[in-house]
DNA sequence: CGTTCCCTTGAGATCCGTCAATATTAGTGG
DNA sequence: CCACTAATATTGACGGATCTCAAGGGAACG
């Protein structure tokens, strides 16, 4: 379940953290207890509420987090990509959301506590870490745009464009496209709408030739034609560092 | 429109900043340059695009962060209160939204530069910011729970005791409820909703006794009864320090 | 006292959800 | 490879929530 925590700087290199940090910086993440760890598909990793802190680094698979409602149902907030962090608490409070893997998933993890303390050793950690939280708002915030003001195919469009450079970002896309093994009811629970809209949505877009999703994968047939439909614009998507 | 800026240490007292931090991290932030600036109603104080980069602390007056979209309509984001700190750019790349003020804004004010710089000379500093941070993103992701799964009229509801917490928090609510200057134009524009909408939903909480919202001002006719029936928890706007 | 926002209400259209049924795919064990 | 099952995808019909369009009323402010 575990693995050696030098497998550390090895995500390292591809994480959010790569940019910005010196050598002692790395050593000094690498000393934080860092482990590997795997889960089945479906493990809930942190629930919402739990008072335990970790920090995590996706290193393989998919995953969301989500907040629960009273009546079972859930809003999914983001789908974290490798390289990308999660923190469960995010550093205060108890958990405000919960945090689930969709297919088998390979996270580093950490104690949260040592990893903020540990901001007093490391000035530029500090500064890095405040740019990968500015990058997740970036995208929070676009995810309340597409519910608040965009209609239900722009906003379907809107997030597999997101993903799509997202993946391409941790060199995990497709020239066509995508690996997506998010289910219809997965993106309902994102997008704020039911199964079977989106799968009309998606139809939709695949009769308007913007892209296809079969079979787990999406394939993108007009990129440059369905970025102009749903106004999409990845500047917001930009790592720290990233000119 | 600039005053002393000996005067930040006053509402530091109230701000998100007022725990954790000595005497040391005090007079390290009076040093930041923070000045007391005044804008007019509708003031557009920093511009979704922008590349300056300033910390604001609200200080009276209320405000907005929103999205701007192509065809010029707009997602507030949130509604900042007394206290609450803004980040025009969020501490990397260019502003993701617009602040923008909605009544006479008094806001501290300092470049962020040395606000991030400064992290380094004050830990204790970095661990208040992040959690700070870590309250702007629980508030975010309500609202985006808002939109995404709750009606209307639930979404309204849950709005309106939010902002009632928040202004508590702030000693800034009156007994029954508080004063609130938004119109139903800019309550549309954060929940989803057309205005035309947000009437109806206003109309139908005074049909069933949960509010009044009059003439600029909110009161609460039956709030145990609306946070049941809004589902509404205040755990997440629980402010750094607080038990 | 007139203008300008802002609020309020109604009627009809549209988008999206609900309910119901079937088809397809993926997984499992024989 | 096949039979069986569960999960997922697909489609249609209908209803309800929300939007659009249109009109008027009220409050604030000069």
């Amino acid at each position: 379940m575990t693995f050696a925590s030098h497998a550390f700087p090895r995500v390292l290199e591809t994480s959010i953290f790569r940019i910005g940090l010196d050598d002692n910086d790395k050593a000094y993440l690498g000393s934080l207890g860092f482990i590997l760890r795997r889960y089945p598909p479906h493990a809930v990793i942190s629930r919402q509420g739990d008072g335990e802190d970790r920090i995590f680094v996706i290193h393989s698979g998919w995953s969301c987090i989500s907040t629960d409602l009273a009546d079972g149902e859930r809003q999914i907030l983001d789908f974290p990509q490798k390289g990308e962090f999660v923190a469960s608490r995010a550093f205060e409070g108890e958990a405000p959301e919960s945090f689930t893997a969709q297919t088998e998933l390979m996270v580093f993890e950490a104690p949260a506590k040592a990893f903020v303390a540990g901001l007093a050793h490391s000035p530029s950690l500090a500064g890095v870490l405040l740019g990968a939280v500015a990058r997740q708002r970036a995208i929070l915030v676009q995810h309340l745009t597409n519910l608040g003001r965009r209609s239900a195919l722009i906003r379907t469009a809107h997030l597999l464009l997101e993903l799509g450079v997202r993946l391409e970002k941790a060199n995990a896309a497709k020239k066509y496209g995508f690996e997506c093994p998010l289910t219809q009811y997965d993106l309902a629970d994102a997008l704020g709408l039911t199964a079977i809209h989106v799968n009309r949505m998606l139809r939709e877009l695949r009769e308007r030739g913007y892209l296809e999703f079969r079979h787990g994968s999406v394939h993108f047939l007009n990129r440059e034609g369905l970025e102009h439909f749903a106004e999409f614009d990845a500047g917001y998507l930009r790592l720290p560092g990233e000119t």
